[in-house]
DNA sequence: GACTGGTGAGTTTTT
DNA sequence: CTCACCAGTC
């Protein structure tokens, strides 16, 4: 016990050793959060607190994945594998499992990812016979995530003044109707879609006093990670499942909330105290991870934002190199800049691959340091973006195991049912689904007596042919473990056949990933039975009922916990790799050297997060979450001009670049020794007259038209030509609310001007123009800086 | 019912 | 640029 202990700070003791009664840890960055977290749920099982009663909740599955294995090293044993850690959604999945048929769900409900929701909203819109362009599928998705993470009904969603007049606003006052029939949809499909999964968890506690009773008496210690984040269900929930013992520790940053797009309120993490009596609350402020030089950027850029909680971090660590900030001419020399830096700092201080981290604001700025890295020949690895169980050919072959799993998964069903094409077509599907919803049976149902409906010849027996097959794969649940299930399937669809028949590049990568499904799935039932072999009192048992082992390795166990599964989590820790993600997926992580990337206006802020101070403010608290991943070494960079759908975009240096103390900042790359970083004044920041010539400086003569194509085009892009127009000192944008086609315009930077093309006004908010200057060039622009002539 | 080529629309952030 | 969707053809 003395061992786990040691090395903590004052605070950092008090947070971990006051184990009985409510706990507020407000962490900062770099703080020894998880440290203590670990610690404390260590120091738990110390004091002789089974592990099957400790709860903690995190936000990825990373986080869970880290703190289980930091406990398992302090412990010496294994017995942390029986602590409950995971994300709110994996835990909560794992729990309704067992429970879900006192909602009138199957214990085997199908989890819904965003693609299979949007796929249910867009058959219920197309069904109300709604305008299928106006009720985009992601846009009322979000609208009814929203009110499921807030805990509001398809009843209340209809009722409620307020929000019907957002809707009337939008001039999209049927979303409630379709949020109620989406609900029935996903019921009837005996599905629930990620929020569902803590709706339902929240139901079934509140619904079921023995349930919660259960849950209250298992869970005696309950711990949160990112407090700061839980919206209102997760908030709920944790009140309810804390009531009995009130042994909750949360652990949280104002400064860090960055998922209020997911519902998440800072409230909760302000409520805290008033929830409980007698709440501890430990401030840590002590940072151990950042330089001093690091730190203070962060802090002065955090600043900026009001009303925050009072806390001032600092750190003994050395001062440190200055903060580098970088600008370059496109997206793409921005990639080849971080690369080339990383070869450089590799040579020169010894670092690995895996010190590196490169972190963006959005997953498609991914691709110019991908390219780059991998023409350095660097080993990188990306997290987020698609996982590996979304891609088609994956989802294709699960949707197999999903429907074989729970017939009633009409999504995946219909993603299978002419795949591999069986002549099952549109209009047959279309007469079957028809039937289904007005006689409200189950599209399966209607397969099965699909003769008895109607269906004749061709397609009748491809049809019956088609449910026979699913029948025998069906049979094989009972004794067969998942991986041998899949493999019946891969064998007798054809789906491997024909994937391997198709020579392409494309179709031998998707082979090779069906062979990796199979192989992860063979992998998961193998990892399943060394599992089983513990029992609740965490004592190895040598005779595992075989039942129970195959019970763990079945089917519906693997699909449920895929679906919640991020490619971060098939990371084996090994391999020296760089890595690549999102500011978001940063989170809770550090590296010793890390490159931020994008820092220009409409990217990071992002365009649709600048129109109020609370949306602003968290593009910030998302920036002070980029810099203080960083350990030792930070590189800031943005670019002049990037593509965006293969148009070339000009975006304005990051506001955010303005606030970080100049003394603190290396300039040297920055390609500009002005003082201002002036978004508007033309004379400074990035848009310099010479700036053709300073590229040329320093990346060389531009290629020839033959190489340009095999190599990087880091030669100005031609936009540059036009750069250097000198606006009116009045400069005023006009009202361009009724642009059009032909207008003859002024921009800011650009000069004069027809526009060709309008793209979008997409949710109202930011809008691109592409326009001809001067009869020659195409740009995308934005509307606040046009004046109509 | 299956296949093809043209067209238009889309990119925050995550489970 | 890339993907989903549509109309038109076999």
């Amino acid at each position: 016990m003395q061992d786990i202990l040691q090395g903590l700070n004052e605070q950092q003791y008090e947070a971990a050793t006051h184990i009985n009664g409510p706990l507020m840890i407000i962490a900062g960055a770099g703080s020894g959060k998880t440290k203590v977290l670990t610690t404390r749920i260590a120091y738990l099982m110390s004091q002789g607190v089974d592990a099957f009663n400790i709860l903690a909740l995190t936000f990825t599955n990373k986080a869970a994945a880290e703190m289980k294995e930091r406990i398992e090293k302090m412990l010496g044993n294994n017995e942390a594998r029986n602590l409950y850690i995971g994300t709110f959604h994996s835990v909560f999945a794992r729990i309704l499992r067992g429970e879900a048929h006192r909602l009138g769900y199957p214990n085997s409900f199908t989890i819904y990812d965003s693609e299979d929701s949007k796929s249910v909203i867009k058959s219920v819109v197309k069904d109300l016979e709604l305008d299928e362009k106006h009720y985009k599928p992601s846009t009322v998705l979000g609208r009814i995530s929203q009110a499921k993470n807030s805990l509001i009904g398809p009843l209340q969603y209809a009722e409620d003044y307020y929000i019907q007049q957002e809707d009337m606003r939008a001039n999209r006052p049927a979303i409630a109707k379709i949020y109620d029939s989406y609900a029935k949809r996903c019921f009837k499909n005996g599905a629930m879609d990620f929020d569902d999964l803590l709706v339902k968890m929240y139901e079934l506690m509140n619904t079921f006093p023995e349930v919660l009773h259960k849950f209250q008496h298992k869970f005696k210690y309950v711990l949160i990670d990112e407090y700061q984040d839980t919206n209102a269900v997760q908030y709920q929930i944790t009140k309810l499942l804390a009531a009995a013992h009130e042994n909750i520790c949360v652990v949280g940053d104002d400064a860090q909330s960055i998922y209020s797009f997911r519902g998440a309120t800072i409230e909760n993490i302000l409520q805290f105290q008033r929830d409980y009596d007698d709440v501890k609350v430990v401030k840590l402020e002590q940072n151990y991870r950042s330089t001093k030089s690091i730190l203070n950027v962060a802090n002065a850029v955090i600043n900026n934002n009001k009303g925050q909680i009072p806390k001032s971090l600092w750190t003994e660590n050395d001062e440190g190199e200055k903060i580098y900030l970088v600008r370059t001419m496109t997206d793409n020399d921005e990639g080849k800049f971080v690369a080339s830096t990383i070869q450089e700092q590799k040579l020169r201080n010894h670092f690995s691959n895996s010190d590196f981290s490169i972190l963006y604001r959005t997953n498609a700025q991914s691709r110019a340091f991908e390219e780059n890295l991998r023409r350095s020949g660097i080993p990188y690895k990306i997290y987020g973006g698609l996982s590996f169980y979304q891609r088609k050919e994956i989802k294709d072959f699960i949707a197999y195991l999903r429907v074989i799993g729970n017939v009633r998964d009409e999504e995946a069903l219909k993603r299978i049912i002419n795949y591999p094409i069986r002549g099952i077509g549109k209009t047959t599907m279309e007469k079957l689904q028809t039937i289904a919803n007005e006689s409200n049976i189950t599209l399966w149902e209607v397969l099965e007596r699909a003769a008895e409906f109607g269906a004749r010849g061709a397609t009748s027996e491809a049809i019956s042919k088609f449910v026979t097959m699913m029948r025998y794969f069906q049979s094989l649940l009972k004794d067969k473990n998942a991986f041998e299930v899949a493999n019946e399937v891969g064998k007798h669809t054809g789906l491997v056949k024909e994937l391997f028949s198709d020579k392409t590049a494309e179709g031998l990568a998707r082979y090779e990933n069906v062979q990796e499904l199979l192989n992860a799935i063979k992998e998961w039932v193998d990892q399943q039975e060394t599992l089983t072999q513990i029992d609740e009192d965490g004592i190895l048992i040598d005779n595992v009922s075989t039942e129970e082992t195959k019970n763990a390795q079945s089917l519906g166990v693997y699909l449920q916990q895929i679906t919640l599964l991020t490619d971060a989590d098939k990371d084996d820790g090994k391999g020296d790799m760089v890595k690549l993600m999102t500011i978001h997926a940063a989170k809770g992580l550090e590296f010793p050297v890390v490159f931020v990337g994008g820092l220009e206006e409409s990217i990071f802020p992002s365009g649709m997060s600048i129109n109020t101070r609370e949306e602003l403010e968290e593009e910030r608290r998302l920036f002070y979450v980029a810099v203080t991943r960083a350990k030792k070494k930070l590189w800031i960079s943005y670019a002049n001009t990037r593509y965006r759908f293969g148009n070339l975009v000009q975006n304005d240096p990051s506001r955010f670049l303005e606030e970080m103390p100049k003394e603190l900042i290396d300039r040297k790359n920055a390609g500009s020794n002005t003082t201002s970083f002036g978004l508007n004044n033309s004379n400074g920041f990035g848009f310099k007259n010479n700036s053709a010539i300073e590229a040329e400086r320093r990346y060389g003569a531009p290629p020839s038209l033959k190489q340009r194509a095999t190599s990087l085009p880091s030669q100005p892009p031609a936009v540059q030509k036009i750069i250097g127009h000198q606006p009116d000192n009045n400069f005023q944008p006009s009202d361009t609310s009724n642009l059009k086609e032909g207008d003859q315009v002024e921009h800011l930077k650009f000069g004069f001007g027809t526009v060709t093309k309008m793209e979008g006004a997409i949710h109202n908010r930011i809008a691109t123009v592409l326009f001809k200057t001067n009869g020659e060039k195409k740009i995308m622009l934005n509307y606040a800086k046009l004046r109509i002539l």
